[in-house]
DNA sequence: CAAATAAATATTGTATACAATATAATTGTA
DNA sequence: TACAATTATATTGTATACAATATTTATTTG
């Protein structure tokens, strides 16, 4: 074995993790942009499209994401029309994220995203490596918590 | 099966992914820091160790990276001291990396690296799931090439 | 050989990310 | 009930990322 072997590139399971998702985000761009939409502000909204209403504060921890990161990205889904930010009346600190129609309107639209991807073939894995694959990324990230 | 099913955020891999993906680069950051170095910068030192010397254009594909990232990474690196930047004589278009005395010392500092990611199980998965998953990520970035 | 193409980088613009810090509202507590 | 700790957000600073565009230097081709 050799002095520099963990080292090296190859050696890494954090490198094909990292350009594994990636190169997912960057496919789902080119789809994604039809709907005016990042992918960033696209997981955001699938949280929202399920829950209907939200705290930030909720959705941040949902989505693993800074309070850094999740103010400008709900500032923009504001602008863009997609939501709605109220203020909770018991607790003047919470903001509370609203679906709007226009949002509701592009959940009716998104649904064809995840078929769009499918037929792109943006993940190439077969139905059982997938689930595998979720599995184990699953146990990785609720492993240190 | 509900109409919204392959639109909510649990049903789907990318988010697991880039999930994992995020939270290792953020579990290296302290441990990188003492070698001033962010996660990119790592894994671009880690080729240019085991290559000694390579093309700008050879690293960027060995780390599926666009020219907009790797023009200034490797101006930060040569900054730090890591690596000098050459004109190949024969076409004046091309840069070739060098890696440097200094480069070359904190080679033998980063050995540290993969040890302390592993006694901080930064990523908490047994030895037999981390090579699947190895596997399965490297399958499903091959597989669209 | 001149013109068109291609290849290697750099730059600009936009969008994340996260750490650190700041601020305002709430809660716990001596 | 003052006051300290906590919670929810926002802001600032730094570093990526990638698309699109520009520039310089080969290379190919008519």
């Amino acid at each position: 074995m050799e002095k520099y072997e963990a080292l090296k590139l190859d050696n890494q399971l954090c490198f094909p993790l990292y350009v594994a998702s990636k190169e997912v985000i960057r496919r789902y761009k080119p789809i994604l942009e039809k709907y005016d939409l990042t992918y960033t502000q696209y997981i955001a909204m699938m949280v929202i499209w399920e829950e209907n209403e939200i705290k930030v504060t909720d959705l941040g921890k949902r989505l693993y994401l800074d309070t850094g990161t999740i103010s400008p990205l709900i500032r923009k889904l504001k602008d863009k029309g997609y939501i709605e930010i109220l203020r909770d009346s018991t607790d003047e600190r919470v903001q509370v994220i609203k679906l709007t129609e226009t949002g509701n309107k592009l959940k009716e639209k998104a649904i064809d995203v995840p078929k769009e991807m499918m037929q792109q073939k943006c993940i190439n894995l077969s139905m059982e490596d997938a689930i595998v694959l979720k599995k184990l990324l699953e146990k990785m990230i609720n492993a240190n918590e």
